[in-house]
DNA sequence: CGTGGGGATTCTAGAATCCCCACGGTGCCCTAGT
């Protein structure tokens, strides 16, 4: 037996590897930089976690939400690596410190891009050994760092000051730019690529074109009825989310929750746990709901309306079926749904007229704090001065005046995401195989199906009914839920004697 | 594009109606002054 397998089966007790895997550690264990796809459940975090063991050093993950770093920390942990931390801002500054001074003895250390910003981390970090800089959920860096999340841009100045250690950037959703995005912004010259399909078998594709919204409410009612859960129904505003929760629990009677980012976060664990736990048979949410949100056996993902691109799609989708069995995924669709996702990427970007005024406002501020406080006085939302902010001092480390470059990344971005929404509906509007149209945007052929047992699109025809509820369904029971919640309050206190 | 909050207007002194405008989705971060 090799090193690999003797090492995955002393730290994690498998004896054999997933698709992809080995090769993605035997690249990263050669000191070269990695970008690597895996499709959704396909065992990410082990490509980091097994050379981590196997080398000395830090291994440095920068990971996009502090939920997903304490899941992955308590993972950890459970498996004997107590050498494990979490950097945010979820820790005391007592806490804060006590990392700052044990770094050198840690293994694994989680971070957010944020949080990576700070000088001092910085500092601490270059005076240890950072054997592997990973970031997780990479697309993240595509998606978000050019406007919503600009410290994700930086990842790659930071990576070099800290001596340009091995990267690891992992993602299960990518096309050929996004991939290109990534290795640009990370500062990846020559990295290995290991891409693996984007595509889930399992995952029955289906789309139904309605009249209004009128009608997708009367269909979901009657799908989420008849669908074997549990589900998620992905929704166009928080709102929406409330709203078609609130439907459903009085006309299915089936337990029905909502989430979405506006909520308290103990409200949107509870809504996690319960979803986990089978105490939920669906949850009405919005696109900030999933990541992180690790269960097998999500049966079906219904779309209320178009997600704004492929990649959203396909992620959200991925949420269904990772145990492997049959799952469906079901868009409804109404004219005019495109519309509201339009506005939404018009009204956020900001025009010439607008990016003139500020700067006249701002002349000759130059403190961050300051440029931030006149924006949002300007009635700018938070993300639009945030974005404007990180642009304005980006173009003014470079000398000039800048305004010209402001707006043309502006103009570009605003395209880039109609360019990818139209791209998305047309690929829904097409005649043909639907699965096809999808891969095709992934730059992906589709292959000759091997399980006959699945059925593909809507296209290539679907029975819908195979996909209806088996036998007698867990109706609202407020028996069962508490008599679960009891079950769940006895096993945390047993962890905790033990 | 579609919806909803809120201020202005209306006909006749407090409520009904209208119109305009803002908003809509994703998450990190001790900022400062109690």
């Amino acid at each position: 037996m090799d090193k690999l397998h003797q090492a995955l089966r002393r730290h994690f007790g498998y004896s054999s590897f997933k698709k992809g895997q080995e090769t993605i550690m035997k690249s990263v264990l050669e000191g070269r930089d990695t970008v690597a796809m895996l499709p959704t459940g396909g065992g990410k975090s082990l490509c980091y976690q097994l050379p981590g063991f196997l080398t000395d050093g830090t291994v440095l993950i920068v990971s996009p939400l502090l939920s997903l770093m304490e899941d992955q920390v308590q993972q950890l942990k459970m498996r004997g690596e107590k050498r494990t931390a979490a950097y945010n801002s979820v820790l005391t500054y007592q806490e804060r410190d006590y990392i700052l001074k044990q770094l050198h003895r840690l293994k694994f250390l989680y971070i957010s891009p944020e949080a990576l910003q700070s000088e001092q981390i910085i500092k601490r970090l270059q005076t240890i050994k950072v054997s592997l800089f990973v970031v997780d959920e990479a697309h993240c860096i595509s998606q978000w760092g050019h406007d919503f999340r600009p410290d994700y841009s930086k990842l790659g100045e930071i990576k070099a000051l800290l001596g340009n250690p091995p990267t690891l950037a992992l993602t299960a959703t990518a096309t050929e730019a996004t991939l290109k995005d990534i290795s640009q912004m990370l500062g990846l010259a020559e990295a290995s690529y290991f891409i693996y399909s984007v595509d889930r078998p399992n995952i029955a594709l289906h789309i139904e074109n309605l009249r209004d919204t009128a009608a997708k409410t009367e269909r979901l009612i009657e799908l989420v009825r008849k669908l074997q859960g549990p589900g998620l129904v992905y929704c166009p505003t928080r709102k929406w989310t409330e709203e078609l929760a609130e439907r459903l629990t009085e006309e299915t009677r089936l337990r029905t929750g909502f989430y979405h980012g506006g909520m308290e976060s103990g409200d949107r664990m509870l809504i996690q746990q319960q979803f986990i736990r089978n105490q939920l048979d669906a949850v009405c949410c919005t696109n900030a709901f999933g990541m992180g949100v690790d269960k097998p056996d999500v049966r079906y993902v219904i779309h209320f309306n178009l997600p704004q691109t492929a990649e959203a799609y396909m992620q959200e989708i991925g949420r269904a079926g990772r145990d492997g069995q049959q799952s469906i995924s079901i868009l409804l669709k109404a004219p005019g749904d495109e519309g509201i996702q339009e506005q939404l990427i018009q009204t956020e970007a900001l025009s010439q007229h607008d990016i003139d005024f500020l700067y006249e406002k701002l002349a000759d501020v130059k403190d961050e704090r300051a440029l931030r406080d006149i924006l949002q006085q300007s009635g700018l939302s938070e993300t639009q001065a945030r974005h404007f902010v990180h642009l304005y001092l980006k173009v003014h480390h470079l000398g000039d005046d800048g305004r010209e470059l402001i707006y043309r990344e502006m103009d570009s971005r605003k395209h880039l995401k109609l360019k990818k929404m139209a791209g998305f509906a047309s690929i829904t509007e097409s005649e043909g195989c639907f699965r096809r149209g999808l891969l095709a945007y992934f730059n992906e052929e589709l292959k000759p199906r091997k399980n006959s047992g699945a059925a593909c699109c809507t296209y290539c025809g679907l029975d819908l009914d195979a996909y209806e509820t088996k036998g007698d369904r867990p109706f609202m029971n407020e028996l069962t839920a508490w008599e679960e919640e009891l079950d769940a309050i006895f096993a945390a206190g047993r962890d905790r004697l033990c």
